[in-house]
DNA sequence: GCTCCGAATGTTAACGCTAACAAAAATGAT
DNA sequence: ATCATTTTTGTTAGCGTTAACATTCGGAGC
């Protein structure tokens, strides 16, 4: 075949107002059909190790990218994947978010995130209507609130969605962190060390999370046939957990606490600090999640650690299988571990 | 015109294996053309109430979802904007992306997230190209790091990219949070409280914020006439922090301490907390980002604030500006703001 | 030399949407 | 009523890609 001559040299790659080479374009320069770049792109059917050179030349010289709208058009795939996030810096969710990023970029997927402020049933709803919108080819839901599982009832049967501790009734595979085990663990951990019974400052009642460590804390201390004291009721912040310190010192009532997070164990710990309460030597303290500062609190503190990279990983795959047709009622629990520090050391 | 009979009831709306509803399947039904089908979604043109009614009922009987792909083939745009971010649960980075998000969605745009987990030129620019081939139609790059800064440099010009807190000299519009001034204002109150100097544990050489926080800690100290020390140099963990300050009291260096961030100077508390130094009888500290935390920390953290929905606001603004033509050299500064505690309270 | 076959390449037709223009229907002015 | 507008609706083409089928090309086998 004789060569074409080329239209007229090197195009400005992307300039301003020029509009993107395409397929077409690349053929030209290359003097092949726009099917055989097509087939160099993709690596599908057969080409001449030489035509293959002289086109990816003339991608290289055009800076040609292709357009992955036109191609979703076509084969009916985007190519990428929603994340219906909680707007918060709480820790848990937030490395919940990376970790399933990690697993989808690994898998050639690009991860549209949808964030909601308030989680609710309507705004989870919109979320993820909004990522439907955006063709997304699957559904990450991080819902760690009960509105969110009960949003996740609606659910749409016939589009796959999995859910991140989404609570177990949702028509929707699951993956979560055991969290009564964890809150097992670190009640029996502070029931082994002496104490009458261990308090425990609850993360805010519309938390699944909260809800399952009340549970194990409850579970746990009604095995051991030990009273079980009133909750105390937070929202997750060292406020909060510090007006529960105050409460907790000024009635004198010392024991062992069991905090729903970290932040809240921060804020026990600087409430019995100013009560002249000394920890571990008249209360012990333990916490959950483990964030990167807990080995500095004063004193450093005992908590359940969560694998967040390890829950990213299995919600992806959980949504890979579900793409492929799998079951809506799969479940992963991932395990989490106690780590012992001096907020619950020897007196 | 005569009505088209209805090409035989309801189709389930999505289920699988049926492709999904286009807008000539829903003309069908309303018994009009796809371009008035097309007018009513999109509200150009005008539609007779009846018309769109009757098009509106035919949306919602065939639970009709625009094709993204489709749209974004023929309009050439996509809404989605890129983000490239650093895999990490750093407090502000990972704001700044909520902040980001934010801004955009009230905009109508979509964030697609690329996140990179080792800052290098090369990274950042694969992780440019991967967003670039999603055909977003700009990106922001979080980019708090020298290498980020000087990925930039090789930033297309003829492509929309903006960056937080990515160096003077990058060839893109840069927002970011004025450093030098926070580092001043909290150097500024240590040095009225009488501090004979104020020692400065320092992030890491190649971040950039740790380098602007340096600088303006020295120059405040050199402003005032007083010896600087020797900077302690730290990783933007607790633990090295915590490495800082036992140091520091076991050389019985007790003026001030200045630290990078919230994180570093929770492990100086901690340090000095088991040397038995009090702080702030025998040594004031400060911190930098307020995150929630530090108002709980023992004692609770004097620190500079950022404003990161405001950073996210102002880099949204400035990519829409630049995408619109708009200058490749503009900046934008966010001024933090001093938040005083007992860290540096009375002794 | 001719036929046949696989390898390599080309041609055509969608995908679902909007832009641009064309036509029809409704409205108003005369 | 009649024609000029204006409003409303319809028709056609094309965005850039891949799927499906068609064609050409180079040998191998006879």
């Amino acid at each position: 075949m004789a060569e074409r001559p080329r239209s007229g040299g090197p195009v400005r790659a992307t300039a301003a107002g020029t509009r993107q080479p395409s397929l077409t374009d690349v053929a030209g320069v290359a003097g092949v059909s726009h099917m055989t770049v097509s087939r160099v792109i993709n690596g599908t059917g057969p080409v001449r190790p030489e035509t293959r050179a002289r086109v990816l030349a003339a991608i290289e010289e055009l800076g040609y990218r292709p357009n992955s709208a036109a191609r979703a058009l076509v084969t009916g795939r985007t190519g990428t994947l929603g994340v219906v996030a909680l707007e918060s810096n709480l820790y848990g969710p937030a490395s919940t978010l990376y970790g399933i990023e990690n697993a989808a970029r690994e898998a050639g997927y690009a991860i549209t995130i949808s964030s909601v402020s308030r989680p609710g049933r309507s705004s989870i709803a919109d979320a993820v209507e909004n990522l439907r919108r955006q063709a997304v080819e699957g559904i990450i839901v991080i819902a760690p609130h009960v509105t969110a599982g009960r949003a996740l009832e609606a659910a749409p049967a016939d589009f796959p969605v999995v859910a991140v501790g989404g609570g177990e009734a949702a028509p929707v595979p699951v993956i979560s962190v055991d969290q009564r085990d964890g809150a097992r663990r670190a009640t029996e951990h502070l029931l082994a060390l002496g104490h009458r019974t261990v308090w425990h400052v609850a993360g805010p009642e519309d938390w699944l999370e909260a809800r399952d460590r009340e549970l194990g804390w409850r579970e746990t201390l009604e095995r051991h046939g030990v009273d079980v004291p009133q909750v105390i009721r937070g929202d997750w912040s060292s406020r909060s957990g510090y007006e529960a310190g105050r409460s907790l010192a000024k009635e004198g009532r010392l024991d062992a606490v069991f905090a729903g997070n970290d932040q809240m164990a921060l804020g026990l710990l600087r409430a019995f600090a100013e009560a002249g309460v000394s920890v571990p030597r008249d209360v012990r303290v333990a916490g959950f999640d483990d964030v990167p500062e807990a080995a500095y609190f004063t004193p450093p503190l005992t908590t359940v650690r969560q694998d967040f990279i390890e829950v990213g990983r299995r919600t992806f795959g959980l949504l890979t299988q579900r793409m492929d047709g799998g079951d809506r009622h799969a479940r992963a629990l991932v395990v989490p571990e106690l780590i012992v520090r001096e907020s619950t050391g020897p007196r």
